[in-house]
DNA sequence: GCGGAAGTTTGCGCTGGCGCAACACCGGCG
DNA sequence: CGCCGGTGTTGCGCCAGCGCAAACTTCCGC
């Protein structure tokens, strides 16, 4: 039976709070687990058998509607936690995740969260905070697809990855994990065209640069203020 | 100092599982208030004093972009909670709450929140499910805004509206509070004037009935199908 | 090293729905 | 009872971004 050293996960969100024997308790229930490039974790709709704490890699979360169109709905960094459904009510994963490059996590069966739950309540206080938090996100996500124009959402997605899973390079801030304009558009709603297109000019102008399923921002100062930019914008509008 | 009757409020998803001499004790913190028709209950950025769950009436919550634009959150029904940016570890709310109609509310101040969830876990774990769904409809907000026309976006609107707060009516369903075309607008991601074109071309066509800040869905079924409907249908695409 | 698949770029024409503007309507208040 | 402000309707022109189509590049497996 493989074995989890605490001291890796001890200053995860999700266990803010723990003593390292409590943590151990905690551990002891879950089991590590790899996953290749481009493999599924779990699909939607299927079961709820487990939730995940990702260690290593990076995970998609996609949701698909009736007509088949794939969204994006987040990616997970390392030391999140990803497919929640039980904690939160749910029998069937809402969402189907994709490691986007090889991944490690610790997988604990949901049968247990209940009982974990009931033995370290504040698991459940920490989850409530990791979901309160992706709650706003997704509220922002609405809000700026709502009222902002492609360009801007697309600059925000792009300071947002960079933020949540950038890496310092040479000349600016890589994203950390393998990424495609279409994924970019499922992430915005728009498509992989006009992606294409914004990235281009982008490049153009060396805000950024690129190459297959990899972007590297040059110039985010740059790219923040085309972000918060009003499209019709020439002077601060006065708001009633 | 204005006592509650426990028995109004036992079934209501946050007290889910706790009998009446803990419900005693909850509500015991608790004090009722009212809120005149269009009066703030609270206003993005200020501190959260308190956390909430509305009794009678019916509650609209709103963002505000940077640019001064309102989108709306969601309407609030009785029995649900709101307010609750405490219990997922924000300072302050992250939207405004506006009395849509008179409306009757219980108050807590958010300083009991930590001593009552250490007294009763249920209510953490209650209150990840209560979030956890709204975390779900968000994301189905998300999906729809990335894939769907405008038209679907306002019908699933109204249908969601319907199924929340409607009220039977001679010949239909109305909407169980004042919304203006305004409001859809915020919610769908679009304009007054396209929501006015689309449901003055649907009562036309007699699937709906309104007026000044009235809807009255006359035929769901119909505005269902038309929800659902891919904009290019002519047949099921084969998806891989 | 050679194909083929996946990812990306780019041109072009079209259109959904936005922005503007003017008007009609309703209801409440003085 | 007449005015006035909030609400709703509608016409018109325009353009951001989509859909289609075709070519190109990079990576990977054989």
């Amino acid at each position: 039976m493989a074995k989890v050293d605490p001291s890796l996960v001890a200053d995860l969100p999700l266990f803010a709070g723990f003593g390292t024997e409590e943590l151990g308790d905690i551990l002891r229930e879950a089991r590590p687990a790899r996953f290749a490039k481009n493999s599924a974790i779990f699909d939607e709709g299927q079961d709820a058998h487990s939730f995940f704490v990702l260690l290593h890699g990076h995970v998609r979360a996609t949701k698909t509607t009736p007509g088949g169109e794939q969204i994006v709905v987040r990616y997970v960094a390392p030391g999140e936690t990803f497919g929640v459904a039980m904690a939160i009510g749910l029998p069937r994963y809402p969402a189907t995740a994709t490691a986007v490059e090889d991944s490690v996590v610790l997988a604990w069966p949901s049968s247990t969260w209940p009982r974990l739950v009931a033995k370290f309540p504040a698991l459940a206080t920490n989850t409530l905070q990791t979901i309160g938090s992706r709650l706003q996100e997704t509220h922002t996500r609405v809000v700026e697809m709502s009222t902002q124009q492609v360009e801007q959402r697309v600059a925000h997605a792009l300071l947002r990855l960079a933020g949540q899973s950038g890496r310092q390079v040479e000349h600016g801030v890589e994203i950390d994990f393998p990424i495609s304009r279409q994924d970019i558009a499922q992430m915005t709603g728009t498509t992989l065209h006009t992606v294409s297109r914004i990235l281009s000019s982008w490049e153009r102008s060396g805000l950024i640069a690129g190459g297959r399923q990899r972007i590297v921002l040059r110039e985010p100062h740059k790219l923040l203020v085309l972000a918060e930019a009003a499209s019709g914008e020439d002077g601060p509008p006065d708001r009633a």
